[in-house]
DNA sequence: CGCCAGTTTGACCAAGATCAACGCAAGTGG
DNA sequence: CCACTTGCGTTGATCTTGGTCAAACTGGCG
């Protein structure tokens, strides 16, 4: 949910919301992390699911996390995807509205809220923070619903690429922890269409794909033409 | 961008992110409201465009405003609608990503950015306030996110009905001050399909449309069940 | 009255979904 | 060690939804 997280060891990456770049609280950064529990899934083990009370939050310690929501017939929908480093569940309501799921081995810290407001009262600059990582993350939800109204299933599957590569700071070769299905139900794509989109790029020269797991960008300006240019 | 703002005429809907319902911070909000000016624009007429200076907030007082996005071969996306009350603009870059225009005449109070860092660095509260803002925010470009990526024509259809009669507060006849190609634009369909699923419903006997910007919702229920059920 | 912009409807088309088969590598058990 | 299974990924054939193109309709306005 929240990506490149302030929190923690990306504290270099922080920008106040609505104030300039100011000096982390790191007194109260350091009491957060105290009070966090560390926990491991397996894979496909589900970390909460709908409806269960959001009485806590999760930072991503290792391995990669799926944010989704199951309707009723059995379409899929996948929010987002959390790496080593990105927040998660932090949700305004009693309830979660969505699932989170190991996609792989996973190890998290979690969060208790109660705590958590506790030392925002303490320290009224995390308050900021978290405000800023909302703002971040709404506008990353933003990009994500052009790619989802208006984007072909090419652009789509570029972008894809592109941000795993980005996020996962991959210059050449991007390991993609997620299965075809996954990356389908994220990009609002059948599984079929995924594939037949790397192949055609395999096919142009613009990517290799070792194997279904690890992707090799060979062509990235190809790529990013393909993501809308 | 923001809906349902707790700042202002909404107080009464205050609920914190990470905290139980608090008293909302009032004298800060009342200091908010005076460094506010007041601005008017005409049908279509640009609040403020893609690159501009993000250097304030702003306010819905009366109109509606939507936040859209050109892409550079005539593709447009509409990431929100804004009603009276919702607020828009905060956003954490320099620049802007997205435009905000007026869809019929608007009148909005605008933020300097610089009055309101200020203004939360002498009120706290503030920042969990316009936190809980985002939060809420976000939880509604997930929703969309689900809509945009997995949903039919008619269920998005549906859904924009049902929002818009609820974000109105509007029990049979909604009026509808977007015209079809922002509809469109919001819900990833073109303007001819958002035509179609409107036709079928009112021969269905799901709705009337006495004219094309007033709709009466003549069977809530069969709307929420076409809404997907 | 005719023009104009927005809306509605129809005929046709294409992107992507669906259905089905096949490939391939990792287990599993004889 | 090798047959068999199983789960995922890939590819092909066909179908459906919604897009495209085009024309008709509507209400407001000079």
């Amino acid at each position: 949910m929240f990506r490149q997280s302030n929190l923690g060891e990306r504290l270099d990456s922080a920008v106040s919301c609505l104030s300039p770049a100011g000096s982390a609280p790191f007194a109260a950064l350091v009491a957060l992390e105290q009070i966090g529990g560390r926990r491991s899934y397996q894979q496909d083990e589900e970390i909460y699911g709908e409806l269960d009370p959001a009485d806590c939050w999760y930072k991503v310690v290792s391995g990669t996390v799926r944010i989704c929501k199951l309707l009723a017939d059995g379409r899929r929908h996948i929010a987002e995807f959390c790496f080593a480093g990105d927040c998660f569940g932090i949700d305004l309501g009693r309830e979660r509205l969505f699932s989170a799921e190991a996609v792989g081995d996973v190890t998290v810290m979690r969060f208790p809220r109660g705590a958590t407001e506790r030392l925002i009262d303490e320290q009224p600059e995390l308050a900021r923070h978290i405000c800023d990582m909302a703002l971040r993350s709404l506008a990353h939800a933003q990009s994500r619903m052009l790619l989802l109204g208006r984007m072909t299933a090419s652009e789509r599957v570029a972008h894809f690429l592109l941000e795993l590569a980005e996020r996962r700071d991959a210059r050449r070769f991007v390991d993609v922890p997620m299965s075809r299905n996954d990356i389908g139900d994220y990009l609002g794509l059948t599984i079929e269409t995924v594939c037949r989109v790397l192949s055609s790029f395999r096919r142009e020269g613009t990517i290799a794909i070792p194997t279904p797991h690890r992707i090799e960008l060979c062509d990235r300006d190809a790529l990013e033409a393909a993501g809308e240019g």
